[in-house]
DNA sequence: GAGTAACGCGACTGATTATTCGCAAACGAT
DNA sequence: ATCGTTTGCGAATAATCAGTCGCGTTACTC
């Protein structure tokens, strides 16, 4: 149970064929996670998908561990330019809710779609102590961007109640989020439209 | 990968002190797979959890699985009477909303809070094959109940209308079950207050 | 084109853990 | 009290899997 500490650093010299290597190595992962999660994702599990030796890893990676994290480096990456299209550059003062709800939904529902290894990492408990918090971040500035969203339409809410507010919202965004990558492509658009009905009826007395 | 068949039958003969043993290993085994998870639950925690040597488990459960197994019965066991005090004997055509959201949800949340290794049970994808399924039965009820809820409060619906309504519905409930869970104890009923919010602002248009 | 470092392999090692085994103690019926 | 069964133990066993090692290959650098 004893966690190191300090274990970063040591970038280490690269040839090309090394870092596709590396991408090769987080693309298996993030397929092999997605499918059976993190403990169950065995090293020549992910060594296999990749095409490689299970001791190539441990040319890249210092250790299971290690993936894990620069997967999970790569998914806030992208999730945050996710969340700077949809918060960024949008005046929400001045738009009715269903546009509000339009601009942040669908970006975010876009990458869960594009990205179905990303819930398996974030989402599921089975994981080493810390992995969790690589996503804590990006979860504050989502909530952040809610809270303000929210300020700006409701001035005069109470702070405590703006914040549960953002939180009970993004809770029950992320609720949905299954259920609408689990739906087949034909039916998804339904399925966006109930999660945004979900939200509206939830914000409507709120900032509608 | 290759699953066995036929696992069940041999009732075997017993004393009332293996009954109380084998209880006793059920409660062991709720409280190491709430606090770990499955897959790290070793049996050896769990034996020790529950006061005995690894070997005695297997007196009473033939392996790890059946004993998750058995506790996943337990459970959905004691959450369909959750679920029968929630609906049966209340007739939804003549309560508001808000009173019928008070008679489904309260019942369920205590539930949750008193049974805190049922989400860890069912809700993590570190287990193994078939336990899921054990759940699959009392989710269909559960679905069933809702719809029929929705039924005799909207019955102009389309059915299809209706099955969606219902499904993002629990969804949307399960979703926030665990937020109503780990929040402590004192904010609690705010955070009832607002699941049911929550609820209502989807449901109300629907069946309000 | 020689030297050096990165890359690649797959068998091996060490630790962990589910399960078994042999034996002893406690029960329950007669 | 006595016999057969259930219960109880904890050391031994066997499987799995993360991580290592030694050695060969490939690619840059000069």
């Amino acid at each position: 149970m004893a966690d190191e500490v300090a274990d970063e650093v040591q970038p280490k010299r690269r040839q090309a064929r090394g870092e596709r290597r590396m991408a090769q190595i987080l693309d298996a992962s993030a397929v092999v996670i997605a499918r059976t999660g993190y403990e169950r994702a065995t090293t020549i599990a992910i060594a296999t998908e990749a095409g490689i030796s299970p001791g190539s890893l441990y040319q890249f990676f210092r250790n299971k561990k290690a993936i894990a994290e620069a997967l999970a480096d790569r998914f806030v990456t992208e999730l945050g330019a996710a969340h700077r299209s949809a918060f960024d550059s949008t005046d929400f003062a001045a738009i009715p809710l269903d546009e509000v709800l339009d601009r942040i939904v669908d970006p975010i529902v876009a990458f869960n779609i594009a990205n179905p290894g990303f819930k398996a990492l974030f989402a599921r408990p089975d994981m080493p102590e810390g992995l969790t918090d690589a996503a804590r971040p990006i979860q504050a500035a989502l909530l952040d961007r809610i809270e303000a969203m929210i300020a700006v339409r409701a001035p005069e809410l109470p702070e405590a109640e703006r914040h549960r507010t953002a939180r009970v919202g993004i809770n029950l965004f992320q609720a949905l989020i299954p259920l609408v990558v689990a739906t087949e492509e034909a039916e998804r658009p339904l399925m966006v439209a109930e999660l945004k009905k979900a939200l509206r009826g939830y914000l409507g007395p709120v900032i509608g």
